[in-house]
DNA sequence: CATGAATGAGGATTCATTCAT
DNA sequence: GATGAATGAATCCTCATTCAT
């Protein structure tokens, strides 16, 4: 029993110092993490850091995988009744567009982060990447469904994903780093955005 | 007199440092840039770099304003003939992402700043900020021109400028990030990227 | 009873914790021996070493200490005919020399130690020490066997002992130190070592 | 005028520096010495350190030098007129060991060292160390001579050097190590293996 | 103008050790 | 007995910056 209780502890201290790590990277941006910092903003002594992670690189795996997770859900969990491939697409992205506006710094830390770890995750364009990422192969998925069901044009459904992830990924970056927090703006912005793009791929 | 080749002097060492500054973050990304560094490379002591310029956040706001226009030359020095518009886009693109994959730090660096000075340069999607760019307004009057044309389909051009600029950086940034350095698979995804994007655009 | 059980065990357990530690500096070095790295060989916490042991300095001295006795036995235990007294050096001392570089960063921690205790057992030149090293004295005896039988020169066969005893000590630790492995090249080392100096003893 | 005087000052810290490099290392040992360390020893900041040597090696490397040299002198610098090798292998070796023991801890932390850096320089036993050590070639060469002029026996030259250096060593160290100070005993010692290695080696 | 010298702060880790549980 | 948690000190080294000369 004071095992478990020792374990739950033990998680509850990790989990600060995964948040604590979080506050720090979307206030200064990723490359200002250091564990001297990241230990004053816990209340600990440096050292104790390496008690609950080995490394720094474990710390920044695990923070990115975190929230990286926190905004793919916006994508995986929702299970809804759409009518076509394209509602659905527009639907997911949509909300993956809003839960990456709402921790703009550190989707953008995320995403342009050029580490191996992280990369390992966010990569959009790379092959060998993807097997993991689920976001990737949702669009996918979809476009074939579409094209099997003679609702989009033919073509390399695996492709044409990358595009459209790249072009979205554009559009919300240019978003966060202008400024740009207009909601009826963003939403002409991300309408036209799909419009252009879904136009481009429907069979007719 | 003396007093102006002093001051030319002096320009000419900070465009020196400059340049070495830029040379330095293409080569080995900008988090390498370091006084001592970019000094070795001048042949100046690091103390002396501060005769030119107050502090290094000074010297990486220069070497980023300084490069954009680098970029933006890409696009405004052409000056053929081209058969249609969308000919022409294509074709000033596509120089512009072989500018930008040329200098890819350079070009990160630039494109990702939110410095207001760096900003008013390189937004996209803000309206106030647009009427310097020049590379904003080539875009959006080759697809007033293709409109007028029967080329492409009606809409509002500034926005469709807007949603092309967005697609197309989303895809140039996720190059260079994941660092995809094979030519082959670049132009496969810019082909697919245009094609996409034209597809969605072209009045039939 | 259960007292002595207890104790039994504790002797078990603290033995353990010198195995390791010998292990530890036979593979990595003596330098390479940590608190950490020792508790996760022997299976315990960091913390639990000190159950057993007061400091690490006092881990080092026992490990020191034992393991002379490792090597020394390499003379000791063996009892063959040999026809000469330099046989019987040769012979034994080549033991003594595998043996040796066997256990090599431990030979070294050993023989180099200046620690009063460990002088007091690997000391060649003190007279007052030599009492119980029976390893000075094998060669005492044999030197003296050898003059006997008209086999070696006259002279002090204490100091010649003292003499083969460091011109041999410093062909091992330069053996260890240069990390001489080729067993070829040691051995004509060795050869040409015992051949000189039994060649300045022997009679004729 | 200001420029020699500012190198001579340069020089004059560097050669601080290593001065307390060399006192700690004699107080502490060679493992013992850290930027840190040095740094206050000196009376400046550890990042000062690195204005005049460019990483820790660099300095033990040094140090190293400086002292070695200081030990080896007592055996190159002498130009005297010997009867025999046998004199004047027997008078160098003995200048040497007097300075050896003259710099105990120092000459103890060098020739016991197993960093690269330094056993490029300490080597005795390995080939490609020994091209610069004229210590080492000094020997050599006397033999060589010994052996053409009918003095020592034949036999290969560079063995046999190797073989009376690493006895020699090893009746160093152990001076050093069982503290042996009284000078007769060490005189009697010293003469008795250079006895024993000479007779080995004689012609007759 | 130019530079060497100097520093304080910070970078990631590792260590031996203590202590409450 | 045994352990996880915690720490202060230490490791080498880099950095931007200041200042006297």
């Amino acid at each position: 029993m004071n095992k478990k209780l020792r374990k739950a502890k033990n998680q509850l201290i990790k989990d600060l110092i995964l948040e604590s790590a979080k506050e720090i990277i979307e206030k200064d941006g990723f490359d200002s993490l250091s564990i001297r910092k990241l230990a004053k903003k816990v209340g600990y002594s440096p050292a104790n850091i390496y008690q609950y992670y080995d490394s720094k690189s474990e710390i920044i795996s695990a923070v990115v995988q975190l929230g990286y997770h926190n905004i793919i859900k916006s994508i995986q969990n929702e299970k809804n009744d759409f009518k076509t491939s394209e509602e659905e697409i527009r639907y997911k992205f949509k909300k993956y567009i809003n839960s990456a506006l709402e921790n703009q710094h550190y989707y953008k830390a995320v995403m342009l982060s050029q580490e191996d770890d992280i990369l390992a995750v966010t990569s959009i364009l790379n092959n060998e990447d993807q097997n993991n990422s689920s976001a990737f192969n949702f669009l996918e998925n979809l476009i074939e469904k579409g094209q099997n069901q003679g609702e989009f044009k033919t073509g390399n459904p695996k492709i044409k994903a990358k595009i459209i992830w790249t072009a979205t990924f554009g559009l919300i970056i240019r978003l966060i780093i202008e400024g740009i927090d207009n909601q009826e703006i963003q939403n002409q912005l991300i309408e036209n955005h799909f419009e252009t793009i879904f136009a481009g791929i429907r069979s007719k």
